[in-house]
DNA sequence: CATCCTGTTGAGGA
DNA sequence: TTCCTCAACAGGAT
């Protein structure tokens, strides 16, 4: 579940039904998926208080708890939040279970392993020290086009660094430069202001949508390329036949009609 | 059996 | 300093 709209997503259910619940119980699983933290330092930050806050930041999902600690979790390629009831099914990979005093259950889980769970008490001071770039929601045009239209490298390169904008990965990449008709491995400082302000647009009003939609799990409109992923299929606007290529070192789908 | 993959990190090099 | 590629991390799908 790993790119903006996805989070974005989960922390609105967040919202609604994991908040003010008393947290009874942690059992960590998988203590490696635990950073910066000795598990006993988790169960001290979480057990008997209750989460009454939660933000996200590009990938970052904060989960604000009444002791005064941040819960933040990075869901690497697979990871996910499950809230199931006592006796309900527990999904597959759970690394960290919450059991809530009133019976329900929350749990962390992570095919890969590649996620994490980490404490702070400062969101601010702790995407800086992470060196994690402004979120790609709420950056504005001028600034978007001031860090990101002087990078050397692929401007799809540019979108997923996460130091540069939070919160894009390789498939909402390809589908704002699709959108926005650009080739993924353009140079970011070939674009000039028009394509930089084109493609901002295009960036939020994607990620905006996709979150509205639910994501991946959800129903992304039809004329996206994301339904053309993995398969050598046709442009969903003009029919012309897709290409991918490599950039930086990730699969990226094009349509070499629509983008130049 | 081989290859691919919605992400990040660190090493090594241009 | 900046940016690139590669390997590694794991496990499931094709």
């Amino acid at each position: 579940m790993p790119e903006l709209p996805e989070i974005e997503s989960l922390r609105r259910e967040q919202a609604e039904h994991a908040l003010n619940r008393r947290i009874a119980g942690v059992d960590l699983r998988d203590p490696e998926r635990l950073r910066g933290a000795r598990p006993d330092d988790l169960t001290a930050a979480l057990s008997g208080f209750h989460f009454d806050s939660v933000t996200r930041h590009g990938k970052i999902l904060f989960l604000g708890v009444s002791s005064g600690w941040k819960l933040a979790i990075h869901f690497g390629m697979n990871g996910h939040i499950a809230l199931y009831g006592e006796g309900g099914a527990e999904p597959e990979h759970t690394r960290l279970v919450l059991d809530f005093a009133d019976g329900g259950r929350w749990a962390f889980a992570d095919m890969r392993r590649l996620g994490w769970v980490e404490l702070t008490d400062d969101i601010a001071a702790y995407l800086r020290s992470q060196e994690v770039g402004p979120d790609a929601l709420t950056l504005d045009a001028g600034s978007f086009a001031k860090r990101v239209g002087g990078k050397r490298g692929a401007i799809k390169s540019a979108l997923m660094d996460q130091a540069t904008i939070a919160g894009i990965g390789n498939v909402y990449a390809d589908e704002i430069l699709f959108h926005a008709g650009i080739i993924p491995d353009r140079p970011a400082h070939d674009l000039d202001d028009p394509a930089l302000n084109r493609l901002h647009g295009e960036m939020q009003a994607i990620l905006r949508e996709a979150a509205d939609r639910g994501g991946f799990h959800g129903e992304l409109p039809a004329c996206w390329l994301y339904h053309r992923r993995g398969d050598t299929g046709h442009c969903p606007v003009c029919g012309h036949t897709l290409n991918t290529r490599q950039v930086g070192g990730r699969t990226s789908y094009l349509c070499p009609a629509c983008q130049t």
